[in-house]
DNA sequence: AACCAGGCGCATA
DNA sequence: TATGCGCATGGT
């Protein structure tokens, strides 16, 4: 499947960038799937957050986004590949649509897209999810942000540094209330400092290496794994399974993906993962929670 | 192999 | 209002 074509042609004015509305943007489904942590939506329906060292409110209004404060340089270096501009979903939906049941969520969710997130922010962004939920996953980083980040306009700050993580003990993480997830942060910091972990590597090395490498780290299982390869390092054909993707998985697709969607895995994933979670009348999830939940169930995969 | 850790949002009682 | 369930990983 072959994906290419600017879109959105932006349209860069002294208070930001604009860029044409398009069916397979939205700003919501794309900043609160749960792929990132760091968007705040405003009462306007506005988003703020912060990538690297930039600050931005963006808007999704009628006929366009609007990225205020977004420059022509910042938007060409770091806008635009972090929300993925340069690939064409609708023809990727064309391809995903082959099969019935993306199809459904995928005019479910038409305007989810991948975000493409610094790869350190996004390792220590999903050591801390595991085994935790989406408010306070958010909670722990604004905490972490605070306490160690760069401060930024507007009460905001810049995901800290490795270096800065590294020389934190788990009493000076306390406040953060991460529990046991404190030290693998730690830990984290630690390897990429000390060169045991490339982060740069990660895009490029071959899959099998690059999971081994991530799975070095303390706190970092094979779920977490593909998540910050998904999220942080380009390779789309990562696919992280969590419970909701074993259930579509068995409930949906216990012949596997179908071949449409294996080159791109990781974005088939968003839509059927969003779907799964947000559309339970279109999902069943029942068999998962009743009667004989006590039973033994083989979970194999 | 089966459990717990450390914490909290959430659904259900 | 209280209780207990879920969660991803590592360690026992």
């Amino acid at each position: 499947m072959r994906i290419a074509a600017a879109e959105y042609p932006p349209v860069f004015t002294p208070e930001g960038t604009r860029l044409p509305a398009s069916p397979e943007f939205s700003l919501k489904e794309t900043l609160d799937c749960g792929q990132a942590f760091r968007w705040r939506e405003t009462q306007s329906g506005s988003f703020i957050g912060v990538v690297e060292k930039n600050v931005c409110e963006i808007s999704q209004l009628d006929n366009f986004i609007f990225l205020r404060g977004a420059d022509a340089e910042s938007f060409e270096k770091l806008w635009r590949p972090y929300f993925d501009l340069d690939r064409d979903y609708a023809a990727l939906q064309a391809c995903f649509r082959a099969d019935p049941i993306l199809d459904r969520a995928i005019t479910y969710a038409p305007g989810l897209r991948l975000l493409h997130q610094p790869a350190w922010e996004t390792l220590c962004s999903f050591i801390i999810s595991q085994n935790n939920n989406i408010p306070r996953i958010k909670g722990i980083i604004e905490r972490l942000c605070a306490l160690l980040g760069d401060p930024l306009e507007g009460e905001l700050y810049a995901f800290p540094t490795p270096e800065r993580l590294a020389s934190q003990t788990v009493e000076s993480l306390a406040p953060l209330r991460a529990g046991f997830r404190a030290r693998y942060l730690i830990d984290a910091a630690r390897m990429v400092c000390d060169g045991l972990l490339d982060l740069d590597m990660l895009k490029t090395a071959p899959l099998p290496q690059a999971r081994a490498a991530l799975q070095q780290v303390c706190g970092v299982g094979p779920k977490v794994a593909e998540c910050v390869l998904l999220y942080g390092c380009g390779r789309l054909s990562c696919f992280p399974m969590d419970v909701w993707m074993r259930r579509v998985m068995r409930q949906l697709y216990p012949d596997g993906l179908p071949a449409c969607a294996q080159e791109y895995a990781g974005i088939a994933q968003q839509y059927l993962f969003h779907f799964a979670r947000t559309c339970p009348e279109a999902f069943g999830q029942a068999d998962e929670k009743s009667p004989n939940k006590h039973k033994k169930r083989v979970m194999i995969e």
